[in-house]
DNA sequence: CCACCTGGTTGGAACGATCAAGAATGACGC
DNA sequence: GCGTCATTCTTGATCGTTCCAACCAGGTGG
């Protein structure tokens, strides 16, 4: 015992402070001081629980109870090379867009990576170089894995990360290469823009216009995809009744009022809320009604989607979901357990309200 | 030299990799080899230049560059008790209101807390048991400092933070206690509400309601007695126009229906978007068209007002320079620099749409 | 001639955890 | 009685960095 007091009394200066001072962070050697047992025992109580005798952990645990300890973890990071952190590269918001649907993304992300006891760590991923955000965070260990989101703009990220050997999970689809082998989670857009449709063709209408997204982007087209197959069904016509463009306010404004004129449709099937909300001020113009002259499903239910006034109905992504799938993934990756299903596809779901 | 290239085959196992090999990471003995000077020195290159001689430093900083060197944090942190990371509670929006605001200024801290060389790392903060979150985080050392948000709401994680002697700074008062000393970013939120009001009423809108929250959210009343102080400056009567309650949509459109039934006033001005957009509903619902009939201003410039149709004319937050603000003040707290100022109160502006 | 700077550099120790190996104990089989 | 083994706990080494005290050369002052 006279050993280990000397080494309690070197490793413990004499702050002044009694045992559970909060000022001075409670070591290993502190606990292990305290429940008379070795630095190891009491790691081994902490990691690997299973190990100790009853009585012992017991000891132990009062101890790092009663001092209130938490292992230090730049020391832990260190001996292990891990740092149980999961970075996520941060885009904000676009100005003008229906919302950020990465809030409740986020949130469940943060909370379940808790649980397997990492945290959520952001950081700037430059839009033009996102590599050398990247780079950085591996270069200085800083991060064990990545969540790679807004993969579908061919994805350079995913095939560089791959190329790096780091780990990661994909919240979206390998659009072009579906063959890839890495996780990830994504939603089902098609059957999302489905549902939507087959909703309007339920409630009676039969010319059901497609507001979409560029052809360049593959998401779009997959949910256009949706639109197309379910009007095929139904055996209703779908020329003319279908436009594209970047996704912003102005152009589904556009949009609506040339499909309008051109076709008379009674229902819009929109690629996200935006689009939708521009859809909705064009009726706004003209002076119809959405929900009784015309009927809008947009997609994400944005919280836009939520307030607006007639509350727009729109497709509404698992996100919580989807980031429960990202982490479970994650922790597989992180403990070296195969993956054995990489892939995995939520379907969405169809809010109603007032615009359909 | 011989015991150098000895440590150097010591530190470095036959890894079979030449010098610039990506899978081992290079550490601080490798550069040192490579440069022909020791890790001190390099150490200095990187956090001290201006004590090395300019040649040794080409030197150095040249090795770092030909072996994409990037120090160890685990090690860095443990030796030095910080960790270059930021701690940001992170809640998300609530459904049903109008929007997380908290994008734009979770970027630009993101993206300024970089540029000091600082990382964000979000955490769950229970909202019942907020100082757990904190504690555990302050315990294992996993961050330097925190970014208090949500402070409105009597704070008891600035006191807890405090009294413990964590280092933070707050977005937002201390409504309860005007002489705290701690660093805060606020915004102007009754000059926002006479922004708002004066906008109003130099269209010669003179009956003004206000929308706001109850009684005991300092925030709302601050902003209140912005519309109220202009109000008077401009001798317009204010008996029966003001409605107070939580700050949902319903209550929004609930008593815009009764000051409708009351006062007809011919402008509102809401203490937050999503009141504004149960106006907007209320309206709807009566057949008023916002912006002809009523002005209608909300507060807080979230997405669904940019995107609404008719846009709703909202009271911007200049979040990124509270951000800006919150990375100056905690930039000064970590390197132990005195706030000269801790308090910063920013003007917000008036982005006018249609509803006004 | 020695003490004392000053600018530049050096090796050893320390931060607090985990890993790898070893030691004490008792149980078991031959 | 002896070796083997499993169980349980302990000891020294180590991760990569920064702090510390000291060293070295060369100039200055006493």
């Amino acid at each position: 015992m006279e050993e280990r007091d000397a080494e309690m009394a070197r490793r413990v200066p004499a702050a002044g402070g009694h045992a559970g001072d909060p000022s001075v962070a409670p070591t290993l050697a502190t606990v292990a001081a305290r429940a008379g047992v070795s630095r190891q025992t009491v790691s081994n109580a902490i990691n690997n629980p299973a190990l100790l005798a009853e009585e012992t952990l017991g000891k132990v645990e009062r101890a790092i109870a009663d001092l209130g300890y938490s292992p230090n973890l730049a020391a832990r990071s260190l001996r292990t090379r891990a740092t149980r952190l999961i970075g996520l590269p941060f885009e904000p918001a676009q100005e003008g867009t229906a919302n950020a649907l990465m809030d409740r993304f986020v949130h469940t992300l943060v909370e379940s990576t808790r649980e397997i006891g990492y945290h959520v760590l952001l950081f700037a991923a430059d839009a033009e170089d996102a590599e050398q955000g990247y780079e950085r965070m591996l270069r200085s260990t800083a991060v064990d894995a990545f969540v790679v989101t807004e993969t579908y703009r061919g994805s350079p990220q995913v095939e560089y990360l791959q190329r790096r050997g780091a780990l990661f999970v994909a919240f979206g689809r390998p659009w072009d290469a579906p063959d890839a082998t890495h996780p990830w989670v994504d939603v089902d857009g098609a059957a999302g823009a489905a549902l939507a449709t087959a909703h309007l063709a339920d409630r009676g209408h039969e010319v059901i216009a497609w507001l979409g997204w560029t052809t360049d982007q593959p998401i779009g087209e997959d949910r256009r995809s949706g639109w197309m197959r379910t009007m095929r069904e139904r055996g209703l016509d779908t020329t003319r009744l279908s436009a594209r463009g970047d996704g912003t306010l102005e152009y589904g404004r556009r949009a609506t009022h040339a499909l309008l004129d051109a076709r008379k449709p009674t229902g819009l099937v929109c690629a996200s809320d935006t689009v939708a909300m521009g859809a909705l001020r064009a009726l706004h113009e003209r002076g119809l009604a959405p929900g009784r002259d015309i009927a809008v499903v947009g997609f994400d239910d944005s919280l836009a989607a939520q307030v607006a006034s007639p509350g727009l109905s729109s497709v509404r992504q698992p996100l919580e979901d989807i980031a429960l799938g990202v982490v479970e993934r994650l922790e597989r990756l992180l403990t070296h357990r195969p993956v054995d299903e990489p892939g995995l596809l939520l379907q969405p779901t169809l809010v109603v309200r007032d615009t359909s």
